[in-house]
DNA sequence: TTGAAAGCGTTACCAC
DNA sequence: GTGGTAACGCTTTCAA
């Protein structure tokens, strides 16, 4: 591999001329530049990003702390989030942090000794302390956090509502909440925005609390509807437990959207593919990891942010299980 | 951030002999060892990867080259490489080339370019030419290439002749193979055990060719089945083809497995959510991933390879698109 | 056993 | 406009 001093000889200049050529920075003569532009051809030279983040104390690097790439939610962002990287020239380091609290931190040492440019970071943790000290740029995605960093996240108690009111309208009339893990925020906002809804109607309600997970979520519902046959309406507040909503439902002989109606949050593929194939509330996913990869490169690049913070509405979809007619 | 030279200067002893306690390469005095354990303990110090790798020219860096993240097949895989990374203390650069050679090429240059300690490579083409120049451990998963790098794969045309005698042992008499496109070497692995099986049977058989994604296959196979109403059996060569087979039928009025039955291939979660849910071949896509990368570390860390060439066996797993009883 | 110093490939400051 | 050179933080060779 040829290095900038090859080029230099090869251009008769010095590796500093080189360098300002190479990163815009002070002059550089016509001639010179010719010189340069003639040799990195012909060296087909690559400057060393090793040598430069030595130099620099910053890499062209991006993490991307998620809990787990197998949750359906996620293939989508880190697409996203990689497109966007490769567009404007970064690189994505992929951190599983399976919401543990060590690993998470471990990564961040990584990272950090790595020198990564910035941190996209999906987190339910929120270490205030542990971030204020690194003062690298960072966006928190999909899941808001406490403390003061620059957020990307769908508009959770909007699509709690839009939710709601559509079972409602529908005919529902006494409806099933299901929740995700109570340490996730944007699962308590949806659990609000339903319950916001919920209120201005004179009907039954009930909220159950389940992890993502749609074996899990199956066993849960199943239970509960059991011992709650009065329940005409589900809304679950993520597709895969809204799947295991619909698999418990056809064990105990009911059908969707005949006896009860579901409605999930998210927007996961395998939401089309189910049958009867789910209502839900879909987030843009690839929206959110393009905004968070962006405003992180914006960041970096030391742009002005305009928004610090970014909040996309999510689109109710209609399929099959709901009903298409009001009751 | 504290340095080498700072744990020298409170230790006081010089970095060479930090740096060779820190290797464990050459002798360190027993005081000394003492003296550095204390410093780096005090100064929480952790030695800068960027400025180890400019002087090794090898980073703890893999790189991980894949079509697509959003891929149901992939996320998994991805998830395997992950982990047994972390285990040895390695880090993930995720890439997706959309099967696109610029890209991919693109990667390769910026991968090198980082050090990276290897890649492991799901790609279609077969850069010989590429690949030889830069001598960096590599590995192919999933897709064998056709030069000589060590490769993990699934046993392909096992698992096809598998599928194909289920279908003829729960009494398909005319078989339906919907390949997937040709420039993938696992697909006409697959093709190729499908015919291995079918040229033992006195049966009718068909074989028609379909991108691996579900939308696109849906509509290719129901054309196909209009016209050859005959067929009572499909293989697909993935998952997601025989999910767009599921559907394809249903819209054909048609049900499954009682008219036609379905066996996939690959394993993805989705085929436990659809209904019927899909008979498969299903691979093993964690422990391919992990065998990739452990292979691949093996190669980075210089140890012997046992095996250049892995091949995992897939495992039937009977579900409700193929018949309970034979007819 | 240990330390001095060169080298890895850049950047950036300062002098010319 | 340009070039010399220290500095980034580590490894490694060589001599002591």
């Amino acid at each position: 591999m040829p290095t900038i001093s090859d080029v230099a000889k090869l251009a008769k200049v010095s590796v500093a001329t080189v360098s300002r050529f190479l990163n815009d920075s002070g002059y550089v003569g016509k001639k010179s530049r010719e010189a340069i532009k003639k040799a990195i051809q012909e060296l087909d030279y690559v400057p060393s990003e090793v040598a430069r983040s030595l130099s620099t104390k910053q890499s062209d690097i991006i993490g991307l702390i998620i809990p787990d790439i197998k949750n359906p939610f996620f293939p989508e962002l880190a697409r996203a989030v990689e497109d966007t990287a490769f567009e404007y020239g970064y690189t994505v380091i992929l951190c599983n942090s399976d919401e543990n609290e060590l690993k998470e931190k471990h990564y961040f040492q990584t990272l950090t000794n790595k020198y990564v440019a910035g941190i996209i970071l999906t987190s339910i943790f929120d270490q205030g302390t542990n971030f204020k000290k690194l003062k690298i740029p960072m966006v928190a995605l999909d899941r808001p956090l406490e403390i003061n960093i620059p957020t990307v996240t769908t508009n959770n108690i909007e699509g709690a509502k839009l939710a709601t009111q559509f079972l409602i309208d529908k005919g529902a009339t006494s409806l099933l909440c299901v929740g995700g893990p109570k340490e996730i925020r944007s699962s308590k906002l949806r659990v609000e925005g339903f319950q916001e809804i919920i209120k201005e109607y004179p009907i039954d309600s009930h909220i159950i609390e389940s992890p993502y997970d749609f074996e899990t979520a199956e066993t849960i519902i199943f239970d509960y509807l059991k011992h709650n046959p009065t329940i005409d309406g589900i809304f679950a507040c993520s597709d895969a437990s809204a799947i295991g909503a619909l698999k418990a439902i056809h064990k105990l002989n009911l059908s969707v959207p005949e006896d009860i109606q579901i409605v999930g949050f998210d927007g996961i593929q395998m939401g089309k593919v189910v049958s009867p194939s789910l209502t839900t509330v879909a987030q843009n996913i690839y929206q959110l990891g393009q905004a968070a990869a962006k405003m992180l490169i914006h960041q970096i690049e030391g742009k002005p942010l305009e928004n610090t913070s970014v909040c996309i509405n999510p689109k109710l979809i209609e399929r099959e299980t709901t009903r298409k007619e009001r009751t």
